[in-house]
DNA sequence: CCAAAAGTGTTCCGTCTACACCCATGG
DNA sequence: CCATGGGTGTAGACGGAACACTTTTGG
């Protein structure tokens, strides 16, 4: 078997994960410091090649498991980013991956393992490569899509409180939302439901917590927040 | 010289291009029958595969180009797919892009070279390998984004007459809108310029011809539409 | 008893939507 | 003179934004 397509020339093609996280009032990236040649120690986005016997979604969501430990991740790609000179070391053709996680699921040791670590997005240092351009571009894309897409309940644990919920938006897009107003649209979405539970560790009154219900959420249901 | 990564594998790395265009109120695009093995024959999208020596945008461009004839097209990436066998031939990881084009400017000889004809998006057969996906991608990203960036007058010559114009949105969103709302709505926008030309050929009155300022378009000016 | 966070409605204003008739002209 | 597409305004509904006080309880 020659193949069909020998002509051609190949290339490395690698997946690169923008790791997002939430905590303390603040949306956060994983990043770390590059552990091969060119580039070796600085920051950068974590990322690996394309095995033969692997989609690109595959790849990624191995990357994923390496890093975090964790599986069933929410994935979106973020596109393919293919300048010629990207890559100081030889051509290397990306596909990033933005990722949502919960930073309480998260395992300690394997990110010291990895030496990666959290940063705020907006004391983001200067990454490897063109990697903060991908940042930037899946950054953009959260904030489009945070607001008819249930993507926030990836970045809190099952069970959250309506300011926690708040905050997640707050951090995400950047700005303060009135409190009443937020709530308001709440109640309207039918699929964020309101448990018997009641959270004593953030306030001393205690607040209700609330849950993202995966089975009432349909994908055409379209809301607004 | 040996390189930084070579223990890994690389892949052949293509770009397919979906060319949306105008005409007759339907949002038409561009296929062809597919002229080499595997898949000779079948209907699909025009691709290439991408150089040693050329970015993405780059081969995507020069894919363009070869089939066109235009230069300056807008283009935009709609995602890479990289399913393991999406290709029956060989494994190959692909970028799609988005391109539109005035079917006015198009090369009538170089399409029927290339074999390639223009077909409704609602009468799109069925397209060689994941070509169909790809497609459906595209235009919800172009339904997501014709109202609020300024696509639509790629479809469109550079005079146009309002009626053109709301027949790209009508075609895009596939779905009618109000002569007289879509008009309100023009005018508060002021990069849409009125000219002092009259279109005589659609109507015997005559319709004013209108054109887009790219220099009185900020790419922050937010419109809706 | 007080600090700290939870919880709750109303009013106003601007935006979107629905809707029908006259105009100019070529044939 | 009539068929064809071009062009115009208003009223009512709806949704989003602004805004302040009471409740609960741990320390």
């Amino acid at each position: 078997m020659t193949g069909f397509y020998g002509e051609h020339s190949k290339v490395f093609v690698s997946v690169d994960c923008i790791v997002f996280g939430f905590d303390h009032d603040k949306l956060k990236l994983l990043i770390g410091r590059r552990q091969m040649d060119p580039g070796r120690g600085e920051w950068s986005l974590y990322g690996g090649f394309v095995g033969e016997d692997e989609s690109l979604e595959e790849a990624a969501s191995r990357v994923l498991y390496t890093l975090t430990g964790l599986d069933d991740i929410y994935m979106k790609q973020v596109g393919a980013f293919g300048a010629i000179d990207r890559d100081p070391g030889e051509r290397v053709i990306t596909v990033a991956y933005c990722a949502l996680i919960n930073v309480n699921d998260y395992d300690q040791k394997l990110c010291d393992e990895h030496g990666v670590e959290w940063v705020s997005i907006d004391e983001m240092p200067k990454l490897y490569s063109d990697h903060n351009e991908m940042v930037r571009k899946a950054v953009a894309l959260l904030r489009k899509r945070i607001g008819t897409e249930p993507l926030s309940f990836n970045l809190l644990p099952e069970y959250f409180t309506l300011t926690q919920l708040q905050h997640v938006y707050e951090a995400v897009l950047g700005e303060q939302i009135d409190k009443r107003n937020f709530r308001k649209r709440i109640k309207a979405i039918d699929f964020i439901e309101k448990t018997e539970m009641i959270d004593k560790l953030t306030s001393k009154r205690g607040a209700a917590l609330y849950r993202f219900n995966k089975e009432a959420f349909s994908p055409l249901s379209s809301f607004k927040l």
